[in-house]
DNA sequence: CGTTGCTTTGATCGCGATCAACCTAGGTGG
DNA sequence: CCACCTAGGTTGATCGCGATCAAAGCAACG
């Protein structure tokens, strides 16, 4: 229970309702760290769920230059969009199993039932004002203020300011944040200096001033 | 049929279809450019649809600094969010004519209609998907690329490389696309001087050479 | 015509990118 | 078990894009 979004071989540990037909005709898939789960352009005839690991999506520009669009944690949907292929790249950043349904069949189950239908809505919604927020903090918000709001964010998904993880490598908080990697490493850097966080290792993190977090987030570049 | 987005004091020329109840529930609100529709944090009693007009949604910081998150206009949806409270301000960019609908009572309806849920979960997955580009602008695109991707965008639903309208000011150019107001106009004006956008009037321009548009948004500063 | 608000242009500054080493942990083979 | 190798992470020096500060142009309105 403390451990939210404990992530590795553990099986789902909430067991599953009775299973709609959608849920019975879903495959299971596994990939390894690093593994490309689908390609920007691929015929989009499934969509995931991720049940145990942490995987992303991004988009490449003609320069190489990456934009990490969105996190996928344990439960979380993606790989579903209004188009027939895929808009975006999707990879595994740990070991990931994932629940794979055929994007049609899904999609008229979806639709078919209002509860379904409603509560992929919310999804949408929620996630429509996740990525709101993430244009706030690209637009307008300065480098210390974005990886301040960051790791609030990363906190309060798994539930803790203690031993708070990093599943994803500097270079995804990077491409994530609008930053080079030698940027965050600096900021993540100068906030253990203050005090405001600190780390054992480059992948573990605790928040021992939460308040001075915030302050930052909001822009108080002093403290 | 030249004039799509033709935006003033005209009636919506498309008939109503034999109007569904949720229609006929709802009413006219106008508003004068300027006016603000709902401030962020307002209970969402009410969501929109753009009659006639154009309108924008966007986010302030404790210093002041603005997002614009997305702009409207005519036909589409507004104001409706898995929250019950408005999460952003809405504002009117020219006078408009706003439809206003029932929050829950618009929910329930879209929830119950197997048709109406399937068109508004594709009008968030398309905006979704927006957003998406939006945050690839902002993360990882220059000043330039971010501006010709906007004039393209805005040719596109405008149907036209000829007369294509700014509806909105420079300001809120900058502050959807994460550029100062000066950084705007430079770039404009530098368009124009290469020869690549035409502008008789500030809000009016054409872009004869498309082309070269393309390239700068993909990042090509040469030509 | 003067006023007002938006737009444009110019001069300078500073944040974050870029270029270049160096460090560290984890894995591999001798 | 240690020496090596490698990928990811950190630190330092410098550069340049876009912000900021300042002022002038310009169009719509009374």
């Amino acid at each position: 229970m403390a451990a939210l979004q404990a992530r590795l071989p553990m099986r789902n540990p909430v067991p599953l309702q009775p299973a709609p037909t959608i849920e019975t005709a879903s495959v299971i898939r596994r990939v390894k760290a690093g593994e490309t789960i689908y390609f920007e352009g691929d015929a989009a005839t499934c969509c995931y769920r991720v049940v145990t690991g942490f995987a992303k999506e991004y988009s490449i520009l003609e320069d190489g230059k990456r934009q990490v669009l969105d996190f996928y944690g344990i439960g979380e949907m993606f790989g579903i969009s209004q188009s027939e292929s895929h808009l975006h790249t999707a990879e595994a950043i740990t070991d990931c199993t994932l629940r794979c349904f055929q994007r049609d069949a899904w999609l008229h189950a979806v639709t078919a039932s209002p509860d379904l239908s409603q509560k992929f809505m919310n999804t949408l919604m929620t996630r429509l004002h996740r990525s709101r927020e993430r244009l706030t903090m690209l637009g307008r918000m300065s480098a210390t203020a974005r990886m301040a709001l960051f790791l609030m964010r990363l906190a309060e998904e798994q539930n803790s300011e203690q031993d708070v993880r990093f599943p994803m490598s500097r270079q995804d908080i990077g491409d994530h944040l609008g930053l080079t990697i030698e940027t965050v490493c600096r900021i993540l850097t100068d906030m253990k200096r203050r005090g405001i966080i600190t780390g054992s290792t480059a992948r573990l993190f605790s928040i021992p001033d939460m308040d001075a977090l915030g302050l930052l987030a909001h822009g108080d570049a002093s403290i």
